[in-house]
DNA sequence: CTGAAAGCGCTTACAG
DNA sequence: CTGAAAGCGCTTACAG
């Protein structure tokens, strides 16, 4: 391999002078610059070995990323890639790249409870970490942090001391569930995409709900038991259904499972990927929406306003703005606090009120 | 800052324990492995160092991925999106990670020409580089190139001797344009995104044609005027509008733009994206589609399907997980070729005859 | 404007 | 199973 002793000596100038050509070009004359490039051409020189100059320089303009469970999430789920898309155009404007980590999918429990750490947090030559919803106890999160690399949260996990960008899930997923409780509904149904990385779906019971360590789930559902608890509606008297992904064929079953074993007149989504399938179910059985049931989403997605969802709006590309800037600050060795950003209920034509007389007539059906 | 060294005197051991502690757990006894992380927690050591690691080893774990023009593209082009889960899917699998590097947008021809290197893919501490579709000359591919990197491009620009996966762009696009010749259609359009990064947009001439620098719009061009040219229809009677971009707002204008100044039946689209927002400002002007316009696109994107688009259909995820998996060989130290993979007409209704009824109905309108 | 020298933090044969 | 030593390829003050 040639390296840049190697060109110095065949330019008869020292390496300090060839480094300086390429990342200072001002420190030279013309004529030495070029001549140190023809020197470097004519020996095959590829340049300065990037992981060398980070070694000396201690920077290397890269940021890495890591996200739920594939990289292909990144890819396939629609609120993720609007987050991305919020990461990638600040992350353009800042000429820093971006290193996508997976963070693994299922974790049982043992994993995460005993394995000291993510080599590939460890080993990743970036800058800093950006993290996007990792369940709790998350070892990449522990290496994050033994590593103190700088580090920005994304939703979840909450660490004390580390910045965090988000939205008030639980109070949020509260005024979702209080506008179908206000509406009158009473027999209610959840989808919820995953309480925790285990592998497991169906029907959750009030102990899996409690023992959840996906922080954005944990959270709406607590949101959701607030108003319910509210209303004086039994938190037992509610299925929850967990489809124990993020995806759109994964949700299917889950919903399948509360049409098929609940009379319901009103489904609470945790996510507009749930409510959006449910809504594609539904239509396949030729329930009607909103007539024989209500459906509630939580993201507010394109798709959502397509589908007439009502559901809970959040600013994902501007959460990956802010939080693609927030980490570009604390590398920069500012310090960075707690962003959360707001939400809002925006109400399409997916929820009525309901109607005890439609409701008596399925039943009978 | 605490290093391995610290740790090492710290513990009463040499550096190379310590090292071996962390990256050949198997080489010292488990009390003395405890003994040295124990030590190194209470110095508070970030671990091994990557850069410097990645110095002594040669390798990193990390592969390049170089993205037309924007980062966000990844997140916001339908096709790329695709292509990227592909990569992705096969990244997650090797347990590699995948560096996005934008390859930067609007490229004056003279700084694609003049300017030597792309700091960014020098600077990069990545293993190998992966290429998607940058336009002829594109300095990335220079400093590519001179760092020896492995390498495998996608679609474009064509290197002679460096591995590549794509389809056959010209073959494909003349089946297209020989679909809708063959229904009777002599009075046609063409939508293309770009074909040379220069920020231009609307008619192109014949002579921007030629100098096209984006190998994917260049190559579907020469086949449609290899269709065209085969059914005697001259060049300069089909009036090609080039949208300047790859995105659906970038596209409004260029269908505006044919829809307002020629008098067509057919609408040869390059890309899906082209394609749909032509539909979608068509049904805008109560225009029918197929009865009074055809339209015909390429990628077979899931809202080609919706759409009812007569489209090209071509593998996006499975070019994605190809050139992964070559790429993986290549930094093995193995060799590579060209992957040609298939492509195929797929009919739906978008296309129909010419009707010479409905034709000059519209041209008297 | 250019060069000699020190050192960034680590890993790897090799010897014991 | 563990350690001493060499060296990976570069950058940066500093001196001239």
């Amino acid at each position: 391999m040639v390296t840049m002793k190697d060109v110095a000596a065949a330019a008869g100038v020292s390496s300090a002078t060839v480094s300086n050509a390429y990342n200072r070009p001002s420190k030279l004359s013309a004529t030495q610059r070029d001549h140190v490039f023809d020197v470097a051409r004519k020996l095959g020189y590829s340049g300065p070995h990037p992981g060398a100059s980070s070694l000396r320089t201690g920077s290397v303009g890269a940021i890495g990323l890591l996200i739920t469970d594939w990289l292909s999430y990144a890819f396939e789920d629609p609120a993720t890639t609007l987050l991305m898309r919020g990461i990638a155009q600040v992350s353009q404007m800042a000429d820093i790249s971006l290193t996508l980590l997976p963070g693994g999918g299922r974790l049982p429990s043992s994993v995460t409870e005993d394995q000291p750490d993510w080599p590939k947090v460890r080993r990743s030559v970036v800058d800093g970490f950006l993290i996007y919803s990792l369940p709790d106890n998350h070892p990449a999160v522990r290496s994050v942090l033994q590593r103190r690399s700088p580090v920005v949260i994304i939703d979840a996990p909450r660490v004390e001391g580390v910045p965090f960008v988000g939205i008030d899930d639980r109070a949020a997923a509260r005024t979702a569930a209080d506008h179908l409780v206000g509406l009158g509904h009473r027999r209610l149904g959840v989808l919820v995409d995953r309480l925790l990385p285990d592998g497991n779906h169906g029907i959750a019971s009030q102990a899996r709900i409690r023992r959840a360590t996906d922080g954005v789930a944990r959270e709406r559902m607590r949101g959701i038991q607030d108003s319910l608890r509210h209303a004086g509606i039994p938190l037992s008297s509610v299925p929850v259904a967990e489809a124990g992904g993020f995806l759109f064929e994964e949700a299917r079953p889950a919903v399948e499972l509360l049409l098929d074993k609940y009379d319901l007149t009103g489904i609470l989504a945790t996510t507009d990927v749930l409510a959006l399938t449910a809504m594609d179910v539904m239509k396949g059985r030729g329930i009607q929406i909103p007539e024989e049931m209500s459906v509630i989403g939580f993201d507010n997605l394109a798709e959502a306003d397509q589908a007439g969802l009502t559901t809970i709006a959040q600013p994902l590309v501007e959460k990956g703005r802010v939080a693609a800037e927030l980490i570009l600050q604390v590398v920069a060795g500012k310090t960075a606090g707690t962003t959360i950003l707001p939400t809002s209920l925006v109400e399409r034509t997916s929820t009525a009120p309901a109607n005890a007389l439609k409701k008596s007539k399925r039943r009978s059906a």
